[in-house]
DNA sequence: CTGAAAGCGCTTACAG
DNA sequence: CTGAAAGCGCTTACAG
C-alpha cells in the first residue's frame, strides 16, 4: 500500500540503501546524478518513510509520551498543546496517555513504553502523590514533569508558587487591606503549600499574620469556591480582600460575595490566579495572577528534547507569574 | 536497554517465537509449564513488548492520529481528550499533530502517515476550505472529521447545527420576542451556514423573516462579539433578543449591552452556543445550545475505528444539540 | 507442542 | 561512488 524504499530505489535504478543515504541526506555520497534521480524517484512515487521501520534500527521513536490527567481542564490542554508544539518544531511526534479514574497510571505508563517514547512529559498533579506512578516512571527513560512526583528524581518545570502567594498579598497590602482571607486548594497539594508559603510570609513581614480562620479550602471547583466563601465570612465577616487559588474557584468567590451583599472591589477585592481565558470577561473583570502555562509547556518539552539529547538539565526550574491587575480589586 | 523476546525466551527455556506467541496470548499453544515459565520470565524481566517491531510486521501500528487546528480551544481540546480515551479504551493510542500558522497541513498530514496510523482522525474547521489539507486526506487511510473537508468523501461527525439555530429561534419566539438579531461567526463556514438557515427559517414560519440589518458578522472572539453586538444596536436599536454563534462571543455581547445601558434579561434576551464550562457562571448566567464536544470525540473515534476494523460507516451523523436555559433570556 | 525460516522496512558499518 | 550484509524486535505460516 505504501511505498517503499525498494520501490524508490528500482524506479531510479539503483540498491535501497543508496537510496536510503541520499533520502537522508548524507550529502558526500552518490553522484549528483544519482542523487538526482532517486530523489525525483520519491517525489514521484510520492515515498513517505516509514518511521516504525526507522525508529526500530535507530533505535529511537523520535516522539515523546505525554501524560496527563485531566487535559479537559484549561491549563492543562494549554500546556499539552504547546508542548506538542515544541516538540513538532525539532521533529518530535507526541504521544498522548491520559490516566483518569478507569485507566491506572501504570498502564498509561506501559503503553508509552511499549511505543518506545524517547521521553516522558508528565501533566497530573491529581497523582503527585501516588507512588505508582513514581515507580512506573523510575528508570533509564528522560522524564520530566509541571508536577512533583512521588519519590522523586524528575526535573521539576512548573511555575513559582511562592512567588504567586507573594504577589497576591503584595498587592492587597500595598492597597491598604488588613484584614484578607484565603480561599485555598486541597491542602495536601504541594502547589497549595508553596502559594501558601509566600502569602503568608508577606503578611507576616508587613506585620500582619494570617490567622486560621482566615484560610478556607476548597476543591478547585466553581461550587466549591462558592461554598467556601460563604464559610470565610461567616468565620470572619471583617474581611475586605480574599486571595483565591485558581480562576475557576474565583468565580465562585465572586458570586458567594455578590449574594452577601457585597459591592465589588468597593466592600471587597478578589485576587485569582491562573488568568484563564475569561478572567478578563468577568464582572469585575478579575485581578489574578498568571500562570504561564504555555511557556512551561514549550519549556518542559525544551527540556526533556535536551535531556533527550544528552545535555544534562536542572533538577528544577521555575518560570515567574505576573500579576495582572484588572477591576476586582481596589482600596477598601 | 529494553528486555526483548529472546531475552524472555532464554530464561524460560524455549525458541522466542513460541514465547511470541504464549505472550500474545494465542491459547492452544504450548503446554502448560512453558507457558507458565514464560509468563513469569516475562514477568520476572518486565517485559514490554516493542509496539514499532509488532507494527512493522502486523502491518499496523495500533495508532490514529488526531489533526487538530488549535486544542487550547476549549471545545475543540474537549473534543481530541474525549476521541484519545476512546481510542486508548479499545487499544489505540493516540498521536497528536496540530495544525497552525507555522506548519501547513499537509506537512501535518505527512508525518502522520510516516508513523503509519491506522487512521486519521480531523479537528480543524478553520481548515475546511483548505485545497491542500483535503488533498493530503485523499487516500486509501480511514479518515473522519468533525468539519467539512474541501473536496469531500471524508465521513462527517458533528453536531446538527441547523437545530441549534432552530432551537434558539423558537426559544426567542416563544418568549414573545418580536425583532431578534444574531451575531454571527464568519459567513463562509458551514457550521455558520447551518446555524443561520435554521434561525432564519424557524423565524420565518413564525411570520417575522430576519432582515439582514439585524445580522452582524463577527469572528469567533469576545472583541468581535463585543464590537458586533455595538454596530447591531446601531443598526437597529429596537432589538429585544440576540441569538450569538459562540459562547465566548456572547461574552462580549452581554458586556456591550450592558455598556448600552440595557437591563439583562429585561431588556436584551441572549442566547449562546457551546455550552463552555463558564457559560453558567456569567452574569446573567446565560442560556446557550449545548453542542456536544465529548460526545462527538468520542463517537468520531469509535466510528473511526470502526472503519480501520473494516466496518462500513456512515457518511455524515449528527449529534442532537441542547437548549439550556438560565438566566439571559426572558420575555421582552 | 515446539522450533526454524522468512520477512516487515529500514540504517549502518563494511567492502569493493 | 555504490552495493551487499547484518540486524533492529517482532509475527506468522510452515515443518517436524
Amino acid at each position: 500500500m505504501y511505498v517503499s524504499l525498494k520501490d524508490v530505489a528500482a524506479r531510479a535504478g539503483v540498491s535501497f540503501q543508496t537510496a536510503s543515504k541520499v533520502l537522508n541526506g548524507h550529502s558526500r555520497v552518490a553522484s549528483p546524478s544519482t542523487r538526482e534521480r532517486i530523489l525525483r524517484a520519491a517525489a514521484d512515487l510520492g515515498y513517505v518513510p516509514n518511521a516504525m521501520a526507522r525508529g526500530l534500527v535507530r533505535q529511537a521513536s523520535v516522539t515523546i509520551g505525554v501524560l496527563a490527567d485531566d487535559f479537559s481542564d484549561q491549563a492543562v490542554s494549554q500546556f499539552v498543546l504547546a508542548a506538542q508544539r515544541a516538540a513538532a518544531s525539532r521533529g518530535h511526534g507526541a504521544l498522548i496517555s491520559s490516566v483518569h479514574a478507569d485507566i491506572d497510571a501504570e498502564l498509561a505508563v506501559r503503553k508509552l513504553l511499549e511505543y518506545r517514547v524517547d521521553g516522558i512529559l508528565v501533566a497530573a498533579p491529581s497523582l503527585e502523590d501516588e507512588p505508582s506512578l513514581g515507580a512506573a516512571l523510575r528508570g533509564p527513560l528522560p522524564v520530566v514533569s509541571i508536577n512533583r512526583i512521588h519519590g522523586g528524581g524528575v526535573p521539576l518545570i512548573g511555575s513559582d508558587h511562592a512567588m504567586t502567594g507573594t504577589l497576591a498579598a503584595e498587592h492587597l497590602l500595598g492597597l491598604g487591606h488588613q484584614r484578607i482571607g484565603t480561599v485555598i486548594g486541597p491542602r495536601g497539594r504541594q502547589v497549595v503549600q508553596r502559594r501558601m508559603r509566600g502569602f503568608r510570609e508577606a503578611l507576616r513581614a508587613a506585620g500582619q499574620p494570617l490567622p486560621e480562620r482566615r484560610i478556607v479550602e476548597a476543591d478547585w471547583t466553581y461550587d466549591g469556591g462558592w461554598s467556601a466563601t460563604h464559610r470565610l465570612l461567616d468565620s470572619d465577616p471583617t474581611i475586605t480582600a480574599v486571595f483565591v487559588h485558581n480562576d475557576v474557584m474565583a468565580m465562585g468567590v465572586l458570586k458567594a460575595l455578590h449574594e452577601r451583599g457585597l459591592r465589588l472591589p468597593a466592600d471587597c477585592s478578589v485576587v485569582g490566579c491562573d488568568d484563564l481565558s475569561f478572567a478578563g470577561y468577568l464582572v469585575p473583570a478579575l485581578t489574578t495572577v498568571r500562570i504561564p502555562f504555555e511557556e512551561t509547556g514549550e519549556r518542559a518539552a525544551t527540556l526533556l528534547l535536551d535531556r533527550i539529547g544528552g545535555k544534562r538539565i536542572p533538577a528544577r526550574d521555575l518560570l515567574p507569574v505576573e500579576l495582572v491587575v484588572r477591576e476586582s480589586t481596589s482600596s477598601p
